[in-house]
Parts: C-alpha cells; sequence; structure tokens
DNA sequence: TAAATTTACTTAAACGTTTGAGGGAAAGAA
DNA sequence: TTCTTTCCCTCAAACGTTTAAGTAAATTTA
C-alpha cells in the first residue's frame, strides 16, 4: 500500500520532494507548468498521501475517536450516524470503541488517546463509570472532548443532551394521570446523570401530584446479562407490583413486554409502561410502546461539530455548557388513556 | 498531547533515543538496570507512544477499517459487535465508515484506503455496487480485504456469509406450505450476491413445488425513502396481490408491517410474512414476525479474526473461499402453521 | 550597467519511532 | 601482553510529509 510516495513522484520528473510537496498543495513558489505536471502524475498514479506522516508532521490527525456503551441500541446507532454525517463532511475519520459498560474498559480506551491518535473524543460514558480520573487526565492535557447522551457533569465542556429531567417527569406525570398508583422507573445506574435527571424527573412529578410514596426505582444492570429479566419478574411477581413502569434504556422496555408475556400480564391493564427508545418497530408491539424518543441524529450531528469546531478554531474553546434538543414524548399503546385529566396539588 | 516522547525521556534519564526505545521494548541490549530507570519513569509519565510514528516506521497501522451501508440495521450493529470484540483482543484499532448504499461513497472511501491508513478492511458493499474496480484496484496492491454478509464475488478472496439460498429456499417453502398461493420476494438490489442468492433459494423452492409462476419480486431501495413504503402499498392495494412476503432487510419487513395497518389487512390472514431480521423485538410485534435470523456477531467475529491473521501472518493468505455460517429459521406468528405437509414434487 | 527584486526551485531539518551498524570499555582467553 | 568476546550503549538513517531558509538565474528597477 501507499507505494506512490512524494519521493517517487521526484525521482520521475526529476524534482526535489520539496517542489513535489509544494506543487500538490498549489504553493504559488511552484510554477504552473510543473504544478501541471506534478498534479497529472499524481492523479494517473493514483498518489494518496501517506496520512502518517502528514499526521506526525502536523501533531493533527484528522481523526476523532467515539467512545460508546454499545451499538446495538438504537439510540447509539442512530447517533453514530449523526457523527458519521458531520465527520465526512468535514473530512475526518471516526475511530469506534465500545465499553460495554465497563470502567475498566473505558479507562484502558481513554489512556491509549494520551498517543494523539486522536484530536478529540466523543463520548457517552458507561454506566459503571463513578470516577473521572482517566477523563480529567485526558481533559486536562487540552485533548477536546464532547459528551453527549450520557455526560459527565464533572468535566468542564461542552455537553450535548436532551431534557432528561422533564422526559422523566412529563412520563411519570402521564402514568399519574392515567391512573397508576405505584411507578417504578429501571434504572442501568446509580452514578450515570442521564438516569438520575430521569428519575429526579419521575419524583418530581409523583411529589407534585402528592405521590412521593408512590415512586420507587429498581437498580438493574446494562450489560448482557440474564440477571436483569429475572429481576424484573421478580419485581412483577411480588404482591405489590408497580402499576406502572417507566424503562430508562430500550432494552429494558423489552424485557418488561417479555417478562408480562411469561406472566401472563396484560400491558396496559396489569402494567402501564413507558420506554426510552428510538426503535422504529416498537409502535408495532403489542401493544405499541408508549416512547420518549430521543433526537440522536440531532444529538450525534451537533456532538461532532461541536467537537470539530473546537478542534480546528484554535478562538473557539468547548464553553462548560448543555446543549439541550428535546425529545418526543410519544403516547401509544402500552400506557391507558387519561381517563380524568389531573393537575399537580 | 503526547508530550511525554522518547525523546524527552531520553533527556531526563541522560540516555541516548535509541536506548529509551530498546528500554521499551525490553531489548538484550540494554542492562537490567537501565531498562528498569526507563520503564519506570515511563510509567510515571504516563509515557504512550505516538501510534502515527510508529505506523510510519513499520507501515503497519494496526488498524483495521470497517465499511458499511448503515449502521441502522440490527444485523449490522450486532456484526460490529462481533467486529469490536475481536479487534480489542488483538489490540487493533476500528475506524468506522458508512456508505449509505451509495456506489460514489463506497469509491471515495476505498481510495483513501491506497495512503495506508488501514492494514485491511472488512466490508459489506452498497446495494448500488455492481462496478468492482474500486475494490479490485485496493485488493490488487494486497489490500487484505474480507467481505461479509454482502460479499462481492468478483474479488478473490475470503468471505463470510450465511446460508442465504437455503434461507431463501426455506422461507418460500415454508410460505408454500402454509398455503400461499403468490409469493413475492422484496429485494434491494439486482446485483448484491446476497439478494440475488435469496432469491434464487426462493425460485427454487417454487420450482420444486411446481409453481414457478407464483413467485414474483419487487425491487426497491434500501436508502432513507418513502419510496419503498408507497411501492409497498400499492403492491398490497393490487387486486392480484400477493399472499406471501420474503422481506430481504430489516427496514422492509416494518413497511410492510406498516403499510398492512395503514390498508387493513390482516398479518397472517391476509398476507404472510417472512423477514430477515436480528432484532430481539420482532418476536414482540403483533403478530410476531418469523424471521432468519443471521448470526451477525459471530459472522463480524470470524470475518475480523480473518482479516487479523491475513494482516499478521506472512503465510497465511485469504483464500478465495466461502466460509458460510448459517441462519436460524424462526417460525411465529407473521406465518400461518402448516395445514398439510406438502414435499417438493 | 549595476543593484534590487522576483521566480522557481533545492537543501535540510523536523515530526517520533525503530533498528542496523558501530564503538568503547571491561572481562575473559591465548 | 595482546587478542577476542561480550556488554551496553550511541550514531545515524529511515518511514513520508511539510516548511523555513537558502540559492541561482531571470527579470525589473534605477
Amino acid at each position: 500500500m501507499g507505494n506512490v510516495t512524494i519521493k517517487f513522484l521526484a525521482k520521475e520528473l526529476n524534482l526535489s520532494i520539496a517542489a513535489i510537496s509544494k506543487a500538490l498543495r498549489d504553493s504559488h513558489e511552484i510554477s504552473p507548468a510543473t504544478k501541471k505536471r506534478v498534479q497529472d502524475l499524481a492523479k494517473q498514479l493514483n498518489y494518496v498521501p501517506n496520512p502518517y506522516a502528514s499526521s506526525l508532521r502536523h501533531r493533527k490527525s484528522k481523526t476523532i475517536a467515539v467512545v460508546l456503551p454499545e451499538v446495538a441500541d438504537s439510540f447509539f446507532s442512530e447517533a453514530i450516524n449523526g457523527i458519521e454525517a458531520v465527520a465526512i463532511k468535514k473530512d475526518y475519520h471516526v475511530l469506534l470503541y465500545l465499553t460495554h459498560e465497563s470502567i475498566a474498559r473505558e479507562e484502558a480506551i481513554l489512556k491509549d488517546f494520551q498517543s494523539g491518535r486522536v484530536d478529540g473524543i466523543l463520548m457517552s460514558i458507561s454506566a459503571e463509570t463513578n470516577c473521572y480520573q482517566h477523563i480529567h487526565s485526558l481533559f486536562s492535557k487540552d485533548m477536546p472532548i464532547v459528551f453527549f447522551d450520557r455526560i459527565c457533569n464533572e468535566i468542564k465542556t461542552t455537553k450535548v443532551i436532551t431534557d432528561d429531567f422533564d422526559c422523566g417527569y412529563n412520563a411519570a406525570a402521564h402514568l399519574i394521570k392515567t391512573g397508576c398508583q405505584k411507578i417504578n422507573f429501571l434504572s442501568i445506574s446509580e452514578s450515570l446523570g442521564i438516569t438520575t435527571m430521569r428519575k429526579m424527573g419521575c419524583m418530581k412529578a409523583c411529589q407534585d401530584f402528592n405521590m412521593e410514596n408512590a415512586f420507587q426505582s429498581l437498580l438493574l444492570s446494562n450489560k448482557e446479562t440474564e440477571s436483569n429479566y429475572s429481576m424484573i419478574k421478580s419485581l412483577l411477581k411480588k404482591k405489590s407490583r408497580p402499576d406502572g413502569i417507566i424503562a430508562s434504556v430500550e432494552k429494558l422496555s423489552l424485557d418488561v413486554y417479555f417478562a408480562c408475556r411469561e406472566l401472563g400480564l396484560s400491558i396496559p391493564d396489569d402494567l402501564q409502561l413507558i420506554g426510552f427508545s428510538n426503535l422504529s418497530s416498537v409502535s408495532l408491539l403489542a401493544p405499541a410502546l408508549t416512547t420518549i424518543t430521543q433526537p440522536a441524529f440531532e444529538i450525534g450531528e451537533t456532538a461532532a461539530s461541536t467537537l470539530i469546531k473546537a478542534i480546528e478554531k484554535k478562538s473557539f474553546v468547548l464553553v462548560d455548557e448543555h446543549i439541550t434538543i428535546p425529545s418526543k414524548f410519544i403516547i401509544r399503546g402500552s400506557t391507558k388513556s387519561i381517563v380524568q385529566e389531573k393537575s399537580p396539588d
């Protein structure tokens, strides 16, 4: 690979290496005639500059890293789409890393970035991550980092999120209005800002409707495991089982469906369900899932373009702010209709 | 980034650059005492070698490219999982590129690889790709390429696929046995090997059951477009509409559900449906989708480990073969039960 | 016509790492 | 003693690109 180098072109055309380089970059130091000779031969021989040599020289790699918990989730795969769309337009390359919700992996991945392999990082932290030393250590060495969705508030940089608190509030309020007496929030982490915001939104709604005691939450894991499923089943087998569930990630919504099917519980009669999901197929489920649907593509786009702007403009810095793109609350069959409009006390 | 270099360590320890490099690589040329001094300082200062300098020197990047049509498809996202699992184990980095089913993008992406940016390529070609010059041009310059799923038979390398012909055959045979008289295969490409194999399998089944004339196929597009949906709707509005459909990609199955819902057709009474899908949620659809489920993770794993083996072992070459990992045919509610067992005439 | 400027290049160093060749000192062998 | 070997290091070139500095010739200016 890459056997056609500047050196080779130089030899062919009896010019110096520098002349070739300048001709290819359309420098004024080279005569139009020579430029044409060089560019023609380069095109003819399919010359493509060696990116690693350029990176070494420029100390820029034109590469960004995307660090995600997983890819088999419609939110993340749509976000990747958004990121890729921006990257290709700006001529950046995308390195993909999956943490599988493990902080150890996340640390190992980030440690490698000390090397200068990437010019910036887009990141959604793992559910396990409750210590931010590895992130801070990079960020303090001026590595641009933009968080999206699963953000890290401890790092003073730009975060692109959705209105998680409001989403939680709306979901819980809706369940209350449709008659739920016991709401359970299925969480995947104690530390993740995204789940705590959603949960706090739920709690606030319960307070506002004078139902503080109606709210509970169950901590599950987002790793590939059977244990979630059995924990959900045992939750639903209890006498005091909830009549409303808010599932904080896509997979958990499906687990609830499976559990209900196995236990013979009817959605929404025995149990109402609201899930965070971007899958188009959820509207075909039986019953269709009431969802909070995040603007995944747009979040990815925004995060990527903010990051690249920060990489390219020395004047532009990543300010410590939240860019919030609202989600859509889509009511479908997994929740009942509102019998009587309640309002907060 | 990457401010701690070998040069810096050398200055700190009053050693030559070469000594540092050799000490870090545990060379016998360096005394144990010096090695320890070097390694201790490197660890203390968090030295991480500059990958671009190493790549330049070694002419190896320890990076592979994954070139896909899209990522928002459960097959591809699971395949990425498999690829990433192998890559991280073997200490490779993964660059992700999406073609969005466009041959022009595919060409542009592959052209860049002439530069030596990656050591090898994992690829599923776009639905548009019917000319293979851009692939051949890379492959003939000894770039290792392994195809998976959407393979390119014109290139003499290893391909990892599932048993597409058999899948098509089984799907069509099942529809025939459950009473279908008119089967339509929803394709996304005329050129894609994967769809032609599936289609040929269907046709063979129809022949074997003496129903050649019962088979038709509809060519759709896999780009983000509304036109698929309206074409499916008009197919289903025809008097001579099919009573059995085989959808060659995930998204199309969902489109059929939506169309049936809009047109008031019942699945499976008015129309039986079989789809290629890896989404776990399809078993929750109303009715649950009968699927051909591909071993996506395993296909990704196999493709990645074959590629990396080819990159690393000079003795191991990518032979022109198909590695076939069978899919599972999972019968669910979108097809009727077999009334009377038919067998091929 | 001599001096100044412009044109169109070349030289060489640098980015950070790797590695073959070389070298000086100490230790061992003849 | 002298020669060889071994040990532990340094030198320098290379990977491919970029760019500041230098230079010879052509052109312009005074």
